[in-house]
DNA sequence: TTTATTCGTTAACGCTGTTTACCGAAGCAC
DNA sequence: GTGCTTCGGTAAACAGCGTTAACGAATAAA
């Protein structure tokens, strides 16, 4: 049972975060400060230490709880798709994290940018579910394969050395489903890395030095993932709105 | 001529990027500090004021020095291969960039990392010359596009708004090399968001989540772009030491 | 009712970027 | 060489920061 202290401090929790939130969106990264917040809020700064060690701490709570915001997201917009439709589910996953991206830049700096020197992620303890967002993508990459058994790279043609850590990162996060082939789990590394690279550097603004809007660049890219696996470009994007525009620039 | 004002001026500006640059190695990007660096320099702070108009100046110059050292770097490493051997080049020197990431990773973070919010690149003024080391890999794109021709997109197989993207790009950076097609720019484009992800990824440590150690998925995905394009995969690397490991935990 | 625990306060330390006012020395014109 | 100007430095101060310490009031537990 929860006590009302419990209770209390819960919304204060909540409260806090909410703060931290709209310094974030209003002024970046640096603009989160205890103090700021303290004073957001009627508080007094070292108020807050009751609630977090340090700044950092706070931080990474936000970290944790924009994680699973964007996986939240994820997850709502493959949903948007018929089931039958695993790439265009795929495709719409990847477009929301994109789109997320954009539209939450600080935030998406934050989690995917460099983490301050000393943060460690909370040590996923218990829990069999593995990660994160990640698995989403994964687990419809999965179910894909399954159906549609396009070639993988055979396990002889995986160098060794990359043999050996792609098993160990399966291994340790529950992504050993049964008959899921070593290959697959290769592509999906790739793809995941690939994604990362057109996300982040539009995010950070390193793409407009090339191109004043990534969308096409992306869609390209993500198209040419599905081509490059032997199956059929995705449906282009429904009429979302194209992610806001310019905001800062870049290098 | 130079005055022997401007020397000395000079000379100072040296002594505080140095000062600087110690500093951002040793205490990583949050160890910068107009106060700290004049500390070490037997200064006090507001002198610093002479040199740069507010600390984002200074690491403003200090990313610019960077981005010279990278493009040096790089085409160093290029010229380490025989010319005949493009592909051995642009492969030496993709590991070069990556190298160069895992050995700086606070430089790395500060240069592809997002950009402080009013962060503007110094306006190429005159030269003909355009950006930066991005060229380097393009100019070998193009050298070997000419000399072995592998397939690249034809102009109508590219859509209509990356194909308006990819020719403004390519003339606002004097890319628009007499011959070469939108195809191959489109290639190009897609080559280096995927370096860039690959790179920025591990060296934000968002790679040790699955993978202890980036470089066996790094040569697999390298050997993977050249395979893609139809030429024959680059020589393993030269047997260089692998890129520092550890130092920060990850998400 | 008494005792502990929790949550908030004020005061303070040492750090930060930046501005202001001032001062000596170097460079330059005459 | 003398006088003026510009340059490169100083000390002092303002406003902000993260964080710690000591203390008081309210709440829960005994």
């Amino acid at each position: 049972m929860t006590t009302r202290r419990e209770r209390m401090r819960e919304a204060t929790v909540r409260e806090i975060q909410e703060a931290a939130r709209r310094h974030l969106r209003a002024h970046g990264p640096s603009g989160i400060s205890v103090r700021a917040i303290a004073r957001d809020m009627g508080m007094t700064a070292p108020a807050l230490y009751r609630y977090y060690a340090s700044l950092d701490d706070l931080i990474a709570a936000m970290i944790e709880g924009y994680k699973g915001e964007i996986r939240e997201t994820v997850e709502a917009a493959r949903d948007t798709v018929p089931a039958e439709d695993l790439i265009g589910r795929l495709a719409e996953a990847s477009r929301a994290f994109r789109r997320w991206a954009l539209d939450h830049r600080p935030e998406f700096t934050m989690i995917f940018g460099a983490p301050p020197p000393g943060y460690a992620p909370p040590a996923k303890d218990a829990g069999p579910s593995p990660i994160g967002f990640g698995a989403v993508f994964f687990t419809m990459m999965a179910d894909l394969w399954e159906r549609e058994r396009f070639p993988v790279p055979a396990d002889e043609d995986i160098p060794p050395a990359l043999r050996d850590q792609l098993l160990h990162f399966a291994k340790s996060c529950g992504l050993d489903r049964a008959g899921v082939p070593l290959g697959l789990i290769r592509l999906y590394a790739g793809a995941w890395v690939r994604l990362y690279g057109l996300v982040a550097m539009e995010a950070f603004g390193h793409v407009k030095f090339m191109l004043d809007d990534g969308a096409p660049l992306f869609e390209a890219e993500l198209a040419d993932m599905f081509t490059s696996l032997g199956l059929e470009s995705p449906a282009p994007a429904g009429h979302r709105p194209s992610a806001s525009a310019a905001q800062n620039a870049d290098s």
